[in-house]
DNA sequence: CATAAATCTGACTGGAATTATCGTCTATAA
DNA sequence: TTATAGACGATAATTCCAGTCAGATTTATG
């Protein structure tokens, strides 16, 4: 899994402040119960959320976080590469995490990365929370429906 | 980055084997040196591969590694699959390594990830030994292009 | 048979990342 | 003034990663 909990979670809270948006702020402890996330860890995802200009916090009694901006100023690729770095699957496909391989004059299932790599990010930048928001959940259907094959993945 | 460097010198040496492919056996020493990967990882390495049935291995003197398997019959979605566990970007779109998460029924970015994991699931398990052996090395000049837009992955 | 060169087996390790938790401080509304 | 909220900094448990190592076994060759 190259998605790691702390994404998870940050996507999670997110997408309960854009159902807010223009609401009145959610506390921490509201957020983490809706979410099934911890309190505690929350508050750390929240803090760097706030860093990068998503979301604003109040303090006090009737405190809490709301959506910062636009939702759809905000993308899944901004979100995913702040906290788990890279989208690519290997360094040397990678610009945000370049490194360079010795192997590249040679290498041939570069290519393969390189494609990979090009599609999630399209999808990834493409997908802004205001479009994410408005989509259905995944039903039981349409995942055994789509897993036909039985290629583990 | 969600590719180990275990797959990535597995990939290499698998590569390697296969352009060797029907020749006399390759030491580790040597596929060491010709990868640029440490020869005493690729030990461990190459024994799950074997164990995997893509080489055989000749002890003593004149011994080293062949490829075992037709490179037609190996897919790049095998070999990461084996080292890396799941493709799917997290858990919950996985089939091999699939948990259940307590926001499914309300989960929209879920739908997104699917996606990923389609494609990314659709390529590499489309893509075999034999046909990537044939695919010429990515250019600088690829990359630059590839690239345009700045955006960071 | 001796030796050198190779693989095989299984344990081990240092460091980094992940996933949090804890205590205390400051801000604010009622 | 007090209850409730976020802010900040430290720490901790666990897992994962990327190797390393010692020693045993196998095999071709002289």
């Amino acid at each position: 899994m190259w998605v790691s909990k702390k994404t998870d979670y940050a996507l999670r809270v997110l997408f309960t402040l854009v159902d807010h948006h223009g609401g009145t702020p959610i506390p921490i402890r509201e957020l983490a119960r809706r979410n099934d996330a911890p309190k505690r860890f929350l508050e750390q995802i929240l803090l760097e959320c706030k860093a990068q200009g998503w979301v604003r916090s109040e303090a006090g009694i009737r405190g809490g976080y709301v959506l910062a901006k636009n939702p759809a100023k905000i993308t899944m690729g901004e979100v995913v590469r702040h906290f788990d770095g890279i989208l690519a699957p290997i360094d040397c496909v990678s610009v945000a995490g370049y490194k360079r391989c010795s192997q590249e004059p040679v290498c041939r299932f570069r290519r393969v990365f390189l494609d990979v790599r090009n599609y999630v990010a399209g999808v990834m930048d493409r997908s802004t929370l205001a479009d994410v928001a408005k989509i259905s959940p995944v039903t039981k259907q349409e995942i055994s429906g789509t897993f036909v094959g039985g290629e583990g993945i």
